[in-house]
This record gives structure tokens, sequence and C-alpha cells, in this order.
DNA sequence: CGGGATGTTCAATAAGGACTGAACGATTTG
DNA sequence: CAAATCGTTCAGTCCTTATTGAACATCCCG
């Protein structure tokens, strides 16, 4: 009774918020990879059943997060928004800075405890290099995702 | 004004905010790492000023996340909890699992699509692979920081 | 100029989840 | 056994945020 698509769809959207985010912008963009082009807000709204605003909202919600592009093709009207070849490498990145904004903050939280408070401040410092060090790896995970990209590569540093 | 330990517990408290869990589970965490040494739910209610509830529902919640472990010494009446070595290392391994979570469901709505939406299935299809490919590689770190544990907690005395 | 699309903003509502106080059950102590 | 201590559960409150409808601004075409 449900179509791959709708699944797809449903799932993104249930997958966005389990990582916190909308449920809209999941489903959103799950509608733009089964479309594989370029998609209207006019035409989200009524694949979605969601308001104007929200589809608004989300969308560009997805551009600043890095998932998707707004593209204006010369003589229309609307504006559209197209999927990313691989939406959720600025997600992977923006993971990483999130690691790497705590394991600085903590870092330097610990350089505050005094030499009474030794034990403390290891813990602390150890803590954030854990971070620290994670963020690293991911950062160097993206970079390799990047290459593998190649040919699609060209959206690298465009937004933000 | 503020000591480091206030800015630490304060600092982790956001940040398990900005994760998507209780801020008190993440202040929790945060208090335990800086004692380091089993403390007990009155303590945590006393120096975080929360809720007997809140203190025994998240400190729960953290033995379940794999970041503190409940022990349970003779002749003390008191249950106390105990930051891990590695608080996080086990928070890392659950993101892995999400992204293989997703990249299977993935896998499966892809091979749904029929014939005539090979372009799309052939999107979500990628989409599920970048998903696994992740997963994979965090998986590969936790193992790699599973081993720096495990040389940590060599040099340290205490054992279970 | 209107008139009609189209996209954004904003106030109001709805929904979800965190947090708490109080009640409860279990265990210990005297 | 009675009293006290401790942890968990649960209903209720509060707070945040997603979502929407409506007002607003902008642009385009006649």
């Amino acid at each position: 009774m449900t179509s791959p698509t709708e699944d797809f769809i449903e799932q993104m959207g249930l997958m966005a918020q389990s990582e916190g985010g909308p449920r809209i912008a999941g489903q959103i963009l799950g509608y733009l990879i089964v479309e594989g082009e370029p998609r209207t807000l006019a035409q989200m709204t009524e694949a979605l059943k969601i308001s104007k605003a929200s589809a608004s909202t989300n969308a560009r919600l997805l551009v600043l997060k890095g998932s998707v592009r707004r593209v204006s093709p010369v003589g229309q009207r609307q504006d559209a928004y197209e999927a990313l070849d691989f939406p959720n490498l600025a997600v992977i990145r923006a993971l990483g800075d999130r690691f790497r904004d705590h394991a600085d903050k903590m870092t330097e939280i610990s350089a505050g405890f005094p030499e009474s408070h030794a034990g403390a401040r290891e813990r602390v410092s150890r803590f954030a290099d854990f971070h620290r060090k994670t963020a690293d790896f991911i950062d160097a995970w993206t970079e390799k995702l990047a290459e593998d990209a190649g040919l699609a590569a060209t959206d690298r540093e465009d937004t933000r």
C-alpha cells in the first residue's frame, strides 16, 4: 500500500528527527533525492502535504546545511531546489566541526583548573583530547569522501 | 565568579543538549568526570541542584548509553555512579550504529524501486552506501579508540 | 498602474520532551 | 515491628520547537 518513494521520504523524515532536526527538512531532502531534478516549493507542498511556509523555511535550511542547492533557471518564475550529489557530506563535516568546537571549549576550561585539582584537570583534558581526535578523524573521512565524490566535487565549499 | 568545575559542568550540559539529549545527563557526566570517583544520587542532587527524580533517571540513562557505570560497594546503602575512563567511546559507537541502521533501511527501500524508477533507485542506493561507509569508518575509529582506552586503563590500577 | 503569482516573515497553535514533586515500594536500622 | 532511608515511577507543569495560516513584500505580466 506504500510505495518505495513514500517509504523513503517517510524514513528520511524520521532520520532527520533522530538527528534532532525538523522532520519536514528530511522529507524534502528525500523528495528531492527521489526526483533527481529541481523541484519548486509548490511541488513540495503538493507532494508532501505541507504548508508553503514550511516548504520555504526548511528548503532554505537544507541549503544552509549544504545538502541542497537552489537553482534559478532563466525564464522561470519559481525558485527550485535540487539535492546535491552527496547531500550528507556537509552534514558529516558539520558533525566534525561540532566535535572540534566542544574540544576547544573543554581544553580551555581544563587549563583553568588549579594545581590542587590536577586530577580533574587531567580528566577534563583527556576528555577534550578525545573529542579533538574524533574531530580530526571525521575531517580525514570527509576529505576522503570528497575525493571519492571526484567528478561531483564541484560543491566543495560554496555555502556559508 | 565561576569555577572551572562549574564551567565544565555547564558546558557538558550544553553539549548534551546540542546532541539532542537531556541537559541534566550531560551535567551529571561532567560532575562525575570532575570528581573522578563514585558519587551518589544524593550528592548529585546537592551539587547540581536537581531533583532526586532527575538524578535517578539521567544517571541510569548514562549507564544505558555506556558513559557511566553503577558501583555498589559492600556495606554501602546508596548506589553510586562513576564515569568510565572514556565516557564517550560508547556514544561514538552508538553514532556509528545509527548510521548503519539508517543505511540498512535505505538499502532495503531502494531494492523496492521498480525498473521504471531506476534513477531514483540508484540515487537512494548511493545515499545508503554513503551512510554505510561512514558507519564502517566510525567502527574502525572506535576500534582504534578502544585500543587506546585499553592502554590507558592498564596504567591505572583500578580494575573491574 | 492593477492583478496575480511567488517567497518570506510573523504570531499563534500544537506537539514533544525535560524536569519536578509526590506517592510508592523496597530495604535497612534500631 | 516502627521509623528512616533510598531509588523508582508517574502525573502534572513548564519550556522549547516544529508547523501552520495569514499578512506582507516583491516581482512579473497585461
